[in-house]
DNA sequence: CTGGGCATCT
DNA sequence: AGATGCC
């Protein structure tokens, strides 16, 4: 968008004239020597050579390509991917109809009625795709740094170095893709041969995404991210452009405003503005002490070299990620219950997920959004607090539903340290999230690896990165890094076939949606959709011969009379209401089904009557790929749009009224059958409150621990206990704390 | 009627 | 723990 009319010099030329006398005024020296002479300062290991050759990867319409090649049906029409309210992307097509990046759905129905709506807010299928590309990536070189699911930066000076000794004179040196301010033939890639090289890297790469993962995007090439990442978006799509040290001006200049720089955001453009300071100009010949004044040291000089086109930082080897989290928001929620629920269903894929990364969590942290009138906007708040090993253990073991089971105690205690419950509240985002995780493997460190993310319970595979690449030439240079596919992006693409044929013991996505059944023992074979429906629908009976074995209880989670009554009146209460009963275990496998105003089209990525029993969860969602079956029914539904012309929604969701039946008949059965009672035995750590909170599988599992006397604690409960009273003082959350002790969560804090 | 993740810095 | 930034 900043750079579309990018090769008319016309009327530019003159402020180009004025801004590169100030560019040359306050930078004496070119931006490549100012980067080096700005490295100095960098004390990094390997001082940042002075010629760099940079390249910058962006995806075209990254979710909007993924869900073509899910459904190439979807490559001929006007495509928007919506998340909530918003298309966060589009193809192609829909743009050329007016429809834009964030746009709402409103205005991209008015802008594009025909347009097709894909649900986009389980990011998984995304997510897989993003690591195959960066896995490609990698394959040729080991400095790649992920920017978002997206982009990518590469420094592949290394790879030049190789190349430009090695190539002698046979190079005819030309540019691949365009060059910035240059028409054709007039770059001359003499003068330029490593980044003439660079063009060449990038435009191999390029193939390679396309060739072996069906995606295209642009790419940039520079000597630093900042330029590289500028100039990549300069021909759009799919497009390549080099960067000449002598046109940074040129593209510095084009930039409107000083929010367009990478790294300067809506608070620093405030600021910025605050000072008077608007477009690039500006703060280029306002005063350094100032700034320093405003922004401190290090973030003062940072902002004077972005304005220059300097930037020194290195690309840095992203590795697996640091993090693991899931987030959903909502306009509104303010029930205690329908918090626990959304811990519960946000848990139950993290979990999974933290599982296949092979890593284990040693934090916790859970994050909400208050509504505010006044800050409806931001102002996020989080609660954190370790994981004790012999639950982290059970993520990275196998044992999910088991780390489930004590991590949702767990969240709801953190919660009652973010909410007060006994006031309304209203929340609009929940997130949760794993943190400082630690690899398992006793030598799987290899530096910056990225290899634990994919290779999900193996041992510590082999740092699969290539530090030299081969010198075959160009021709071969595609192949060459073929060598240790199997390792990454390989292993992956085995698990999707597999599942497709076969039962496999590898975690599957529909055992992931048998989490929170608790099936008898390991369900390994996939149940089939009716087998489901029985399931989550024929729970409410009595319960047979449901007993003890509390390590491995298993499910339909029945109402177990003898725990029942020992659960505080207003539980039994919740418990037996409509809601509740419909929230139990089929609780994991809904997805939120926020209103969609537009027109929907059920066109199953599993299989139609699977969608149609028993919906599969937003998160996990089964991702067999598109077999020729599903592709035919996803035509024929593209193909009949719906008559009433509005917009059409892609997806699959639960049919209303799948699951309520049941529930109901279970609040009368209920009501009546069971005594009330208020002698309920906690242990004395427990807070009845939080115990309150979780549903009744996890209430039983945690009786039957209690029960058993087979307590998790490995220290003698002499601590203080703590009051049961129900008052909730948020402050004095302090020395609560026998670290292995699972009642402790319930200690009111 | 602004999403869902991620990272870094303080 | 929060703020900020990026996609």
């Amino acid at each position: 968008m900043l750079f579309e009319m990018d090769n008319s010099e016309d009327e530019m030329e003159e402020d180009d004239t004025e801004w590169k006398n100030s560019f040359t005024d306050s930078a004496p020296l070119s931006p490549a020597a100012a980067a080096a002479a700005a490295s100095g300062s960098n004390l990094s290991k390997t001082p940042t050579p002075a010629h760099r050759v940079i390249l910058h990867f962006d995806l075209d319409c990254f979710y909007a390509q993924v869900e073509m090649i899910r459904n190439p049906a979807l490559r001929d029409v006007p495509l928007g991917i919506q998340q909530k309210y918003i298309i966060v992307t589009c193809n192609y097509v829909a743009r050329q109809q007016g429809v834009t990046k964030l746009m709402s759905i409103t205005d991209a129905k008015e802008k594009c009625p025909q347009l097709v709506l894909v649900k986009g807010e389980d990011l998984t299928h995304y997510r897989e795709m993003s690591y195959k590309v960066t896995e490609l990536l990698l394959s040729y070189c080991p400095l790649v740094e992920r920017l978002g699911f997206d982009e990518n930066y590469m420094d592949v000076t290394e790879m030049v170095e190789t190349r430009l000794t090695q190539t002698v004179e046979s190079n005819n040196y030309s540019f691949k893709g365009h060059v910035y301010n240059h028409s054709g033939a007039d770059a001359k890639a003499a003068d330029h041969p490593r980044l003439a090289l660079g063009s060449h890297i990038a435009a191999e790469l390029r193939e390679a995404l396309h060739s072996k993962l069906g995606l295209t995007g642009c790419a940039g090439v520079a000597t630093n991210k900042l330029l590289a990442k500028l100039v990549s978006g300069a021909f759009k799509p799919n497009q390549q452009t080099t960067l000449l040290p002598e046109n940074v001006s040129d593209i510095m200049g084009c930039l409107s405003g000083l929010r367009k720089l990478p790294g300067v955001g809506h608070q620093t453009t405030k600021r910025l503005q605050a000072l008077g300071l608007v477009s690039l100009k500006d703060l280029q010949l306002f005063p350094l002490t100032d700034l320093v004044r405003e922004f401190g040291g290090p973030s003062a000089q940072r902002l004077k070299n972005l304005v220059l086109g300097v930037d020194d930082s290195p690309v840095t080897p992203t590795g697996a990620p640091q993090s693991l989290s899931d987030e959903d928001s909502f306009k509104k929620m303010s029930s205690t219950k329908d918090v626990l629920e959304k811990i519960q269903q946000l848990l139950n894929s993290l979990v999974e997920r933290m599982h296949k990364d092979g890593r284990q969590p040693q934090t916790f942290r859970l994050t909400v959004r208050k509504y505010s009138a006044t800050n409806k906007w931001f102002s996020r708040e989080s609660r954190q607090c370790p994981i004790p090993n012999h639950i982290g253990q059970k993520i990275t073991s196998g044992s999910g539903d088991e780390a489930l089971v004590q991590l949702v105690p767990l969240a709801m205690k953190l919660f009652h340290k973010l909410v007060d419950t006994s006031s309304a509240f209203h929340l609009t985002l929940i997130n949760v999230c794993f943190s400082n995780l630690q690899a398992r493997g006793p030598a799987a460190s290899g530096k910056g690896s990225i290899t634990s993310f994919f290779t999900h319970s193996t041992s510590p595979a082999k740092t699969q990165i290539l530090s030299s690449q081969s010198q075959d030439n160009s021709s071969q240079s595609g192949d060459s890094h073929h060598v240790d596919h199997r390792f990454s992006a390989r292993s992956m693409i085995t698990q999707h076939t597999s599942q497709k044929t076969v039962s496999t013991k590898s975690p599957s996505s529909s055992e992931a949606a048998l989490r929170g059944f608790k099936r008898k023992q390991s369900t390994v074979v996939p149940l089939e959709a009716s087998q489901l429906q029985k399931a989550s629908c024929s729970t409410v009976g009595s319960d047979p011969d449901e007993t003890n074995n509390t390590v491995t209880y298993r499910l339909p989670p029945n109402v177990d009379l003898e725990v029942f009554r020992l659960l505080p009146e207003e539980i039994q209460k919740e418990v037996l209401s409509p809601a509740y009963a419909n929230s139990l275990p089929s609780s994991l496998m809904t997805t939120t089904n926020q209103s969609t105003p537009a027109a929907v089209v059920d066109i199953p990525h599993i299989s139609e009557s699977t969608s149609l029993l028993c919906p599969p969860p937003s998160k996990p969602v089964p991702q067999s790929f598109p077999d020729s079956q599903n592709l035919t029914d996803r035509k024929e539904a593209v193909n009949k749009p719906d008559p009433s012309d509005r917009a059409t929604t892609v997806n699959h969701q639960q049919p209303p009224g799948t699951s309520s039946v049941s529930g109901e008949n279970m609040t009368e059965e209920g009501r009546s059958s069971f005594p009330r009672s208020s002698d309920c035995e906690f242990p004395v750590n427990v807070d009845p409150k939080v115990f309150s909170e979780l549903p009744l599988d996890v209430q039983r599992e945690l009786m039957s621990e209690w029960k058993q006397q087979k307590p998790v604690l490995k220290t003698p409960a002499s601590r203080k206990p703590g009051r049961s009273s129900m008052t909730k003082d948020k402050k004095s959350a302090g020395k609560s704390s026998q670290a292995n002790n699972l009642l402790n969560y319930f200690k009111p804090s």
